[in-house]
RNA sequence: GCGGAUGUGGUGGAAUUGGUAGACACGCCAGUCUUAGGAACUGGUGCCGCAAGGCGUGAAGGUUCAAGUCCUUUCAUCCGCACCA
């Protein structure tokens, strides 16, 4: 009997494959169409990895499920060849990046072959081709005649190794995206003159449109998080004493009250007009210190620092003037690079006027408590009182309840001012009168049940922080009808486990003043007894909804609410408009390296910045002997005289050509796209083939799930407002698939020395299909797996086995088939089809293989019954084209055994016979009291009545029954029965 | 800190969406065979227990005849973003 090798198997048919192009798509199909891919590769010297392995098996795999249902599947191949490790290279060893690529591509087509991938080689392209990137240059060029490309001096992410500017999307904590080690420097800010592309403008349209997309649910989140959408407002606030204002982008206009002082960032212009002479030196050496503190410094240190700049504004509510600090906490380049601060409701602001020692003012009281019906409004407040000396706070008992303390608290009486009244309440009470300080600390809302009372309450209460003298009590002061209580000192805990341990949760309110006051008493170091649970500040002064207080007319309000009355109030001042902020920036597309496209433009004296027409196009890279960017922050093609001397298109006259090269996240941007019309000189791409074509059914990688993604959206939904493409959206199914990890947990890496290579296992002798389903069976897609070096042989061992049954078929000799081993062959095959064909999918494809798996036990089981049969031979041939997607070669050697001289992989796929799934006798588990104590084997059309009895009559539940009789019994059908006792 | 995801045997992971937890595989144990191999095949393998039985899906509560799945609280890990007002 022939023996599994993959070592002859798979050569042999990847040389068959290509010589009849099996996997050449027809893009004029009639038939359905199918588009799957996984993201663009980078060509590097190192070849494939791991993870390329990975990725672009889960996108073959769906292509080839499609290729064999029927479909005009298309499974496209091709290089982001531009970037600048090639360039890196070139200026390293001396060979131009043209000509690495011409070594560096071939070497990746046999990789790609050996892995068995299901490309259509004949529609390869690369973006270092003049053919390709002279549509990236035309994309630029319609950009720009749509206004979206606009040139701008800016700060820029600058990469000191890469001698370039960066998208802020090329920057990963703080580090250059390709120079990301430890050992390499931050990345830092540089003025640069660059190009830009409009996204902002698509903003909204990108946000909006991300809830419909059939995405990994991460990557959609990442993408809301970046676009950064956040509605609010704009405030102008009036400066004392000069006619210019101060303009802030605020969240929460409902807090307008309670803004103490404003903020400007340093890099922000407006400063000089504030800042006054007497502030003028400690201003600007502070604004010095902060320019050249990097990006990264800055934001590593979270300490709060900055100098007050002599002006003040005045709050357009309040009235009242306010001072205007700089801080570098604020930052430039968001909203107007200037905050009004309201430290009662923004952590930050509270840090910082807990530094400067700037007012804090409570303007939204929380609210606890759901709504009751009937609510009768109470106002007042609660003593908070604490004895240094004793190092405890004051609370009470009630005669004849012994269980509960409570806190001196009551109601406002008429014109009495809150902390009076609870300092009244505070001496009847209790006859705590020796005070030493006394505050109101916070504000909050509550909604229980009074119970004495015996209605419901909504209270707004205010929490005093009172700090006592002595502990003395004042007799005189108490008040005869509230005799009965008895003064306790207590620690925090006792009052907030009585309070957290009540049902209806009436308390939460004191729960929140007290832990308010507590925290404050501990921060002041007043509170120094060491056994208290330690709460903070921060941790309640929340950045919550309430109802807002202090804010004059606007009391009582809920916060939402209340921004939009406020707006609207201050709007009519001219003080105010609703304003929407993005933290996404305009996509900077300019980079100052050669290995990258031309951008197409020419600087005339005359004419300034000249677009080159289309008819010119490709602006083609000229070949250079040395690379290295020029040293002045422009590319090595300012060196490139003959070249960079030109006419301008405009006036003829004398002209340069643009130096910088597109960022290569162009390239990528649209390249699906041109895969669709690889060889198209005329145009980017046909409308007509697009738009049968769009969008990408299936879309896979592990990487770039903001940038590139939201890149090709753009340019996707530009295409379809200029009327090129019909679908705006360029991925119907994107997966965002997991990475596979070294088996200590690490990431692989070659410094480590502890890669995998995909060709190392498949040339000992394993081979592709065995590594391809070890690695789509490892676990979902989107999980991360660990390396197993067991995986591949146990893979191999499977592959074998269904190998050796195809041979032992085929070498059997005849023998008729039994009804019920028909039945079960029947069973196992159509169960089998039925699981893979959903599973693929569904992307489950670690649960497709089991069933196959499973399948391929169920027949070796059936194996006494062998026999060239025609149900063993559909049998076999289902599990064969049911593994094709994941095993290429075998399936297809397997095939041709089993007879056939056409390719397995077009057009063959089996049907399940729904019929063949009945069973005619089910197992049910019979349950007593939710435990599984018999399983009974019933007919499967029998009838519940029947199905009960025979339970019932299980001799292990009528043991179980103990004699009493059943209450009730569930029969949930083909499932189970459950016995209620 | 914010957002997202995930916690199930020794390991990777299944679970028809509230219905017999542990499919399928790796590993391990026992056995068969001899073309001593990177074998193949057969059987076993959640934990405790000789057994009957009990316990078991990160932890603690709850809803239900029934919870890995739903609710409440909580812990841990991973991935994004990170002073975005």
């Amino acid at each position: 009997m022939k023996r599994y090798e993959p070592k002859t198997i798979e050569p042999k048919w990847q040389k068959i494959w290509d010589e009849t192009n099996v996997y050449t798509a027809d893009l004029d199909s009639d038939k359905p169409k199918y588009i799957g891919m996984s993201m663009f590769n980078y060509p590097s010297g190192a070849g494939i990895h791991i993870g390329h392995a990975m990725n672009y098996t889960i996108s073959d795999v769906k292509a080839r499920m499609k290729r064999q249902q029927g479909y005009e599947s298309y499974h496209p191949v091709g290089w982001d060849s531009f970037g600048l490790p090639a360039e890196n290279y070139a200026i390293k060893a001396g060979v131009s990046p043209q000509e690495s690529m011409g070594t560096i591509i071939p070497n990746y087509h046999k990789q790609y072959k050996a892995m068995g991938w299901s490309n259509d080689w004949e529609k390869e392209i690369a973006s270092h081709r003049p053919e390709y990137y002279k549509w990236t240059q035309w994309i630029f060029s319609e950009m720009y005649r749509a206004g979206l490309a606009y040139q701008e001096e800016r700060q820029q992410w600058w990469c000191d190794q890469c001698q370039t500017v960066l998208a802020n999307e090329q920057v990963i904590d703080g580090k250059c995206w390709r120079h990301d080690g430890a050992d390499d420097p931050l990345v830092e800010k540089k003025g640069v003159n660059q190009w830009f592309f409009k996204i902002t403008e698509y903003a909204d349209e990108l946000l909006d449109a991300i809830d419909d997309l059939d995405w990994t649910e991460a990557v959609k989140t990442a993408q809301r998080n970046w676009i950064g959408r956040s509605e609010g407002a704009e405030i102008s606030f009036d400066i004392n004493g000069s006619k210019e204002t101060l303009t802030v982008f605020t969240t929460r206009p409902d807090t307008i009250y309670g803004a103490t002082f404003m903020v400007v960032a340093p890099e922000s212009e407006l400063v000089d007009s504030l800042v006054t002479d007497e502030q003028k030196s400690e201003v600007d050496a502070y604004r010095k210190a902060a320019a050249l503190k990097s990006e990264v410094e800055r934001q590593a240190s979270k300490e709060k620092t900055g100098v007050f700049t002599g002006s003040y504004a005045i709050n357009p509510a309040t009235e009242e003037k306010i001072p205007i600090w700089v801080a570098d906490y604020v930052l430039g380049g968001y909203g107007t690079g200037a905050i009004m601060a309201v430290p009662a409701h923004d952590e930050r602001d509270y840090e910082f006027a807990k530094k400067q020692k700037l007012p804090v003012i409570q303007v939204v009281a929380p609210v606890f408590g759901v709504k009751r019906e009937n609510e009768i409004f109470a106002d007042g407040g609660a003593a908070i009182a604490f004895d240094p000396n004793k190092q405890k706070y004051a609370a009470f008992k009630i005669k004849g309840n012994n269980d509960e303390y409570f806190l001196p608290a009551g109601g406002l009486d008429e014109k009495e001012s809150r902390l009076d009244c609870i300092l009244r309440e505070l001496a009847e009470e209790v006859g705590l009168t020796d005070i030493e300080s006394a505050e109101i600390a916070t504000d909050a809302h509550g909604r229980y049940y009074h119970r004495t009372k015996e209605i419901n309450r909504f209270v707004r209460a205010s929490f005093a922080r009172i700090v006592l003298k002595s502990s003395k009590v004042d007799e005189t002061a108490l008040e005869e009808h509230e005799s009965g209580y008895t003064l306790v000192w207590v620690d925090p805990e006792v009052l907030l486990e009585q309070w957290e341990a009540d049902p209806n949760r009436d308390f939460d309110h004191y729960i929140y003043g007290l832990k308010y006051v507590v925290a404050r008493n501990i921060e002041l170091g007043i509170d120094k007894s060491s056994n208290k649970k330690v709460f903070t500040v921060d941790e309640v002064n929340a950045e919550k909804d309430g109802k807002l207080i202090n804010s004059v007319e606007f009391d009582g309000l809920d916060s939402k609410e209340a921004q939009t009355k406020i707006v609207d109030w201050l709007a009519e001042k001219g003080k105010a408009e609703k304003k929407i902020n993005y933290k996404m920036r305009d996509w900077s597309v300019s980079r100052q390296r050669y290995w990258g496209a031309p951008i197409p433009i020419v600087h005339c004296e005359k004419d300034g910045a000249v677009l080159i027409p289309d008819d010119q196009l490709p602006v083609v890279l000229p070949e250079l002997e040395d690379f290295a960017p020029s040293g002045d922050g422009r590319s090595a093609l300012a060196r490139a005289t003959d070249w960079l001397k030109t006419t301008c298109p405009e006036c003829g006259g004398e002209a340069e050509r643009e130096t910088d090269t597109l960022d290569t996240y162009i390239c990528s941007s649209w390249y699906m796209l041109r895969y669709l019309d690889p060889h198209n000189q005329e145009e980017a791409f046909t409308s007509e083939r697009a738009n049968k074509w769009m969008p990408i059914d299936f879309y896979n990688g592990g990487d770039h799930a903001t940038a590139h993604m939201l890149y090709a959206r753009f340019i996707t939904r530009f295409f379809t407002k200029q009327g090129r493409l019909e679908n705006p959206e360029p991925f119907k199914q994107f997966l965002f698939n997991g990475k596979v990890r070294a088996s200590d947990g690490s990431a692989f890496s070659k410094s480590k020395g502890n890669g995998v290579d995909p060709l190392e296992i498949i040339n000992s002798g394993y081979g592709a299909d065995a590594l391809r389903v070890y690695l789509m069976f490892a676990g979902p897609l989107e999980f991360n797996s660990k390396w197993d070096p067991d995986g591949v042989p146990g893979a191999y061992r499977f592959l074998a086995r269904i190998y050796s049954l195809v041979q032992e078929y085929l070498e059997a000799d005849k023998v008729e088939l039994s009804d019920e081993d028909l039945k079960k062959l029947r069973f196992a095959t159509h169960s089998m089809i039925k699981k893979v064909t959903e599973d693929i999918e569904q992307n489950s494809y670690n649960t497709a293989i089991a069933a196959l798996m499973k399948n391929s036990n169920d027949l070796s089981q059936l194996k006494q019954c062998f026999g060239v049969h025609d149900e063993w031979r559909a049998s076999l041939e289902s599990l064969v084209m049911c593994i094709a997607p994941f095993t290429p070669h075998t399936a297809e050697e397997l095939w041709q055994d089993l007879g056939h001289s056409d390719s397995i992989h077009k057009g063959h796929w089996p049907q399940y016979d729904e019929s063949a799934l009945a069973q005619d006798s089910i197992t049910l588990a019979v349950q007593v009291n939710g435990k599984v104590r018999a399983e009974i084997k019933v007919a499967a059309d029998a009838d519940e009545e029947d199905i009960k009895a025979v339970a019932l009559e299980q001799e292990n539940v009528v043991k179980h029954l103990d004699g009493k009789d059943p209450k009730k019994v569930i029969y949930v059908k083909g499932r189970l029965v459950s016995v209620v006792v």
